[in-house]
DNA sequence: CGCAGGCTGGCAAGCGGTTGCCAAATGTTG
DNA sequence: CAACATTTGGCAACCGCTTGCCAGCCTGCG
């Protein structure tokens, strides 16, 4: 019908309109005190008549600016990073930018691939738990300005959660509760979270006379924390602190139908404070992140990079990290020498432990 | 540092490099067939020692066409749209498109906003689940090519689950577990889902000489489901289906509080299947859209609409539901005429349930 | 009254590609 | 070998908007 028919007015059109020059019009939009005042108000009364719309594309050809920013995650469907959309689109379009979401979908190869496309489109990028190398990562931000998030890279300005004082919580959390040894239950080995909260974990336990043992790598998933639960009965402790919460998930379910109960048996904490942290059962004590906060600070940032200003320092910009306490963590069992699971796991499943360990130190 | 000396060549360069026109370089590019095999493999070569990509903003100016296209979702949070991208993701790819993902944050305004701004980005424009009024849709739709998803707008062509089926099909299992009576807890008024819901459940108890009522409409999230659970106290049945599972989550959690057991008092079944919904205890048994298809269909008959395809006919592409029976239904216990919970309802807990109406009717 | 300087608005040259049209070169056919 | 068809590459005019530069005009000041 009538649709493929008008085409978008241009300047052009207006300014023939309005009897002036077409430069007169770009500088009405673009360059408010650079004409006439009254000159600009008619400008803008006719092109509103005429619907006329400036076309993003048209303007970023000479200027080089497209008022678009990218946001690369690794897994849309990992809930960790939903509040991180939301806070970083909020970020953009309070400062009049577009933002395109793009999905790694776990994938280095993917990511860079995208990115290929994209890096010319946008005037900046936020990398989020990007999978890819560090080199990689300096390449394109030698190219656009680029803020990467939840990860620390030589060079590139950075935002991160405060995984040092989230997991001295968590432990002094576990300490308070009675309990002494404590497993990690590790993610990705490439992973610069993992790494973090590993190191942290251990500093803490230290401090606080406790001890600390690491089990994994595991796929951050749930599947990854089910594969983790067979390890983690050979060698039982009372509280476990897991890379996330999905993995913590799984290892609840796990331990649960091996025999275990938590947090009667075994305490679980989690890290990320996902959606649906609170709607399992036992609901997840977990570290949470200051989601949104991060979307927005890398987006701001982000932002003040592309408008020229250098970062003040390299160190990543960390944010303050939180303690949510629910239902999987609880007292010690102090005078419970050989508690249900153990026994269990000493006689019950050995075949599927090794199978497990095999698989998780691959 | 030498970051922002180096401007990308352009096909100028290369064409100076390469000792042709700049015409010829861009054919040897967009039009294949268009040059000599051999020139445009010196081309080629003589462009990639130069490290040339070609533009696609200057591209997209004489062409009209970005090879962008939109995915707009009402609530980047609700993990009913994970598989959806996904799948609306890979289509585009596939395709050699980008696909810019834009949150609605459950505004329609803000989804007119960004919209606005998209429009003249993008070839195309999925819609899914769109908070806006049916002659904004068409507005949109008018300037470029549009599907919308989960939805049906006359005039623009939808990509829909097939409701009327996946619900028969948990009204049947309902039936066949001994169940008589079904309570709907309704969605968003607004929401053409729901209304395709509640109108094929009442069809099918029909057809199956059961008996449905309704209640709502409720926030089609958790907080939704809670507040339903104190109306549903009022007039208890031993089978429930939500408008969707975040509702019935919400709905078993405070059914469980009250002090009923799911689903050994009440069966409750969702719509959905999202992630957390095996996670959940009990898991829920659910009707499955087939979110990945819906979301790589829509995006590939999107593709087809810009090439230029008109839709063979309105009727919304229909694709097929699955019920996915999991452990939150179960046979109706037909001795136990006044069930724990019913008792509850009447004398337990009056105060709590009396303010949770509240709540929920607002 | 003459002139420097601030405002305004127009001209025109791009930004990096695409593409209709033309001409030279090469291949085909009678 | 001439006439004609087919490739192949170049020229140049856009696409819609920005912006450096220039000129006309109005003020204010000495």
């Amino acid at each position: 019908m009538a649709d493929a028919a008008a085409k978008s007015p241009t300047i052009y059109d207006v300014a023939r309109a309005a009897g002036v020059a077409s430069s007169t019009v770009s500088r009405a939009f673009a360059r408010p005190g650079r004409v006439n005042a009254e000159t600009a108000e008619r400008i803008r009364v006719v092109a509103a008549e005429l619907g006329y719309r400036t076309n993003p594309l048209a303007r970023a050809l000479p200027t080089g600016r497209t008022s678009m920013i990218s946001l690369v995650i690794s897994d849309v469907t990992n809930p960790f990073y939903n509040e991180i959309i939301r806070g970083a689109q909020a970020a953009a379009t309070e400062a009049g930018y577009t933002m395109m979401l793009t999905d790694a979908q776990e994938s280095g190869a993917k990511e860079r691939e995208a990115l290929e496309r994209a890096v010319s489109l946008v005037d900046g990028i936020v990398l989020a738990t990007s999978r890819m190398s560090d080199s990689a990562i300096r390449m394109i931000a030698k190219q656009r300005p680029v803020i990467v998030l939840n990860r620390a890279v030589a060079d590139v300005p950075s935002v991160v959660t405060d995984n040092p004082r989230g997991m001295r919580r968590a432990v002094e959390h576990l300490g308070e509760l009675g309990h002494e040894r404590i497993t990690y239950v590790a993610g990705p080995e490439a992973s610069w979270a993992d790494g973090t909260r590993w190191r942290s974990l251990r500093e803490a336990v230290h401090e606080l006379d406790m001890h600390a043992h690491r089990i994994g790598p595991y796929e951050p998933t749930v599947a990854g924390g089910v594969a983790a639960a067979a390890e983690l009965a050979r060698h039982p402790t009372s509280a476990v602190i897991a890379y996330n919460d999905l993995m913590a998930i799984g290892l609840i379910r796990a331990l649960t139908v091996a025999g275990a109960r938590v947090p009667e048996d075994v305490s679980v904490v989690g890290f990320d404070n996902i959606f649906a942290a609170e709607l399992v059962t036992p609901a997840l004590t977990t570290v949470a992140a200051p989601l949104h906060a991060m979307g927005q600070t890398a987006v701001r940032n982000l932002l003040a990079l592309t408008r020229g200003a250098r970062p003040t320092s390299h160190a990543p910009v960390s944010l303050p990290a939180q303690l949510v306490v629910r239902a999987s963590t609880a007292h010690r069992r102090r005078n419970n020498t050989s508690p249900a699971w153990g026994t269990t796991k000493v006689s019950g499943s050995p075949a599927r432990a090794s199978t497990s360990t095999a698989a998780g130190s691959r």
